[in-house]
DNA sequence: AATCTAGAGATTGTTGACAATCAGCAAAAA
DNA sequence: TTTTTGCTGATTGTCAACAATCTCTAGATT
């Protein structure tokens, strides 16, 4: 008789009530539900989770330290909005926090993670033979994932997934496009190529010099701000 | 007669209890009172405060999101302790975030920002001067902020301020000596003047080379870890 | 007409009580 | 003897009610 345990995948995992009302705002948010700018208010959210305020409060806060919402004391809470300045912010620090990843990823390079690293790559060219931005957007946030995992460091990827949500957040509100797919997997095959390769000072430069989506996102917003 | 208004220095800033109970709790830790490791529980603190359950509990959701407490669901909270790992988890970052605030910092340089650099500076080599490694480590820290604030990014300084403060806390819980104050002073010398040429990439390669606190800093704790 | 004041509505901030979970331990069962 | 079960104490998680703050507007004052 198998024991049932904390590895296995039959195992539930309790998750406080203010953390799945969290989640759920969180995929709210990151799905378009909640535009930006979106009012959360506490009485509409208790009333339509059926959960006290409370809870919904300790939700709210959570989803403020991680970006995604702003609080105005006594005068309710909004889904945040982005200026060019964020997208400049988000973009910068990504790449600060995509550079250290990819040298740390270097330096502990692995057989196993290699694969894992080619793997993911191969899922943003098939993205992007399909001419599909939505999902090469996707398989590049997945792509960044494998290398910041890759890295061995608990807050960086931390602080690596606040970051990629308030991009995805940013992506959603000015339905960004990918204009050159191909350019795209040419430049991510150049970072795998350089992680797996051991190199780390060449990661570092490779990781320093993508730039594409970013430098894209926050000229859109420049554009949209001055019409 | 004049009207006070929000720029004066006799405003009242109202902040929320749950906000002065974080304060002070993130105060007590820094400054040693509270340990790592030391148990933070909601019913002990209330009574304590003179506050309720509720607010201590937002104060010490606060504290968790800064990376000062750890929470164990239905067990209490405790100050977090440090491994070796954790330190080197912060020094990397932390050279990483330096790196970057080095940059922006040198490319918005102007003279003014450039006359607080060397003021800072100037702080440093005294405390050194006078072997005060606590002034030491003050004047560091001081002198990262001013750089870090020259950069000009809101989320940068935010998260400088998070991975400070556990730095903070590691170095009390360490309690970690400067052991060569003179050349702290002459690589804080060497940045500075870097940020103030204007020279962005010598900038971040100086940035990128100044580590000796935080090497010194996760040897110790890997020695510590050894016994 | 311009400015000030008071009140109302909307919303959050705080509280104390009840509900839920966890770990440890003693007793019962195998 | 080992394993299982049930209980208790310690602590958090959640709730509903009361307290506090903010903005706006109408009325009063200058």
């Amino acid at each position: 008789m198998k024991k049932v345990n904390q590895q296995s995948t039959l195992t539930i995992t309790p998750r406080s009530l203010d953390m799945q009302a969290a989640d759920l705002l969180r995929e709210q948010i990151l799905s378009g539900s909640f535009a930006p700018g979106t009012r959360l208010l506490e009485v509409d959210l208790s009333a339509q989770f059926g959960l006290s305020r409370g809870t919904i409060r300790s939700a709210l806060q959570q989803l403020t330290h991680e970006g995604l919402a702003v609080q105005y004391p006594y005068r309710g809470c909004a889904v945040c909005s982005l200026s060019a300045q964020d997208a400049w912010e988000l973009y910068t620090l990504r790449q600060a926090l995509e550079t250290l990843a990819a040298r740390l990823a270097c330096d502990q390079i692995t057989p196993e993670r290699s694969q894992r690293l080619q793997a993911a790559l191969s899922q943003l060219a098939n993205a992007a033979s399909q001419q599909n931005w939505r999902e090469v957007a996707e398989a590049d946030f997945a792509l960044h994932q494998v290398i910041v995992q890759a890295a061995g460091h608990r807050r960086l990827q931390a602080q690596y997934k606040v970051v990629e949500q308030q991009i995805r957040l940013y992506i959603i509100s000015c339905n960004a496009l990918y204009s050159d797919l191909d350019q795209i997997v040419a430049e991510h095959q150049h970072l795998v190529n350089a992680i797996i390769s051991g190199d780390a000072t060449l990661a570092e430069q490779v990781a320093k010099s993508h730039n594409t989506d970013g430098e894209m996102l926050v000229e859109q917003l420049r554009q949209a701000e001055v019409v």
